[in-house]
DNA sequence: TTGATATTTTGATAAATATACAAACATGGA
DNA sequence: TCCATGTTTGTATATTTATCAAAATATCAA
């Protein structure tokens, strides 16, 4: 992972409510939810939802697509995992055996099958 | 966890020399860095650098030890840890089987023994 | 005590951004 | 066509953010 892709990332959830938008969409799950959902449980103009999806977007956090005349955002786990791993990455240099290895924490979250 | 603690952690990590300063802190381990091993590694000027640490410390994700003309610099893995379960936490609502829990992810690296 | 090394603080500067709202616009479905 | 759902644009305002030079602090060694 380049340090730029990491630091838009982190940039992009360093924001109340876009942290917000960002745990409800990984607690969504896979299905994900429409943007008037997220406008409703989280109390913010419609207007200011977009923006600040397309700010998580924009750092590749999320993805939507159209579902009629809703349009519903997901959490992309991938991007999440692998921002994990790049946080932890080569933690301790291997001198505590307990850590979690890379792999484990690309697949931290709702792994994609390869 | 907060969420006024998650936003000010992911906003400290969301800058190219602070994330490198992290980072490199999370590989050295509990033994921690000097502050001037960082500052040579990573080419920052030392007052910019003590700039840098302070964010990152003030954000509570590393800490500080004098050791005699040296300052030692530490990641603070316990808010690490807490900080990756945060964005996780309850991922998929438990529809995933195979996503790491959250007491996975606050042992994720270095876990501190209880 | 004096000098050398290591790090922090302060003050100044310069550039940039970030968030929110209102109103207009776009799209899909009944 | 009309309504519901979302997005875009323009605008206003406030607030940071990163860096450097120079001075200050702290520890050690001679």
């Amino acid at each position: 992972m380049e340090i730029k892709t990491a630091v838009s990332a982190l940039a992009a959830l360093a924001q109340e409510t876009r942290l917000s938008i960002f745990r409800a969409l990984v607690q969504a799950g896979p299905d994900g939810l429409a943007a008037g959902r997220i406008a409703d449980s989280l109390s913010v103009a419609p207007a200011t939802l977009s923006f600040h999806l397309k700010e998580l977007s924009h750092a590749g956090l999320i993805g939507a697509r159209q579902d009629g005349r809703y349009v519903l955002y997901t959490a992309n786990y991938e991007a999440m995992n692998t921002l994990l791993a790049y946080l932890t990455e080569n933690c301790c240099r291997g001198a505590t055996a307990d850590c979690l290895t890379p792999a484990e924490l690309t697949t931290a979250c709702c792994p994609t099958p390869p």
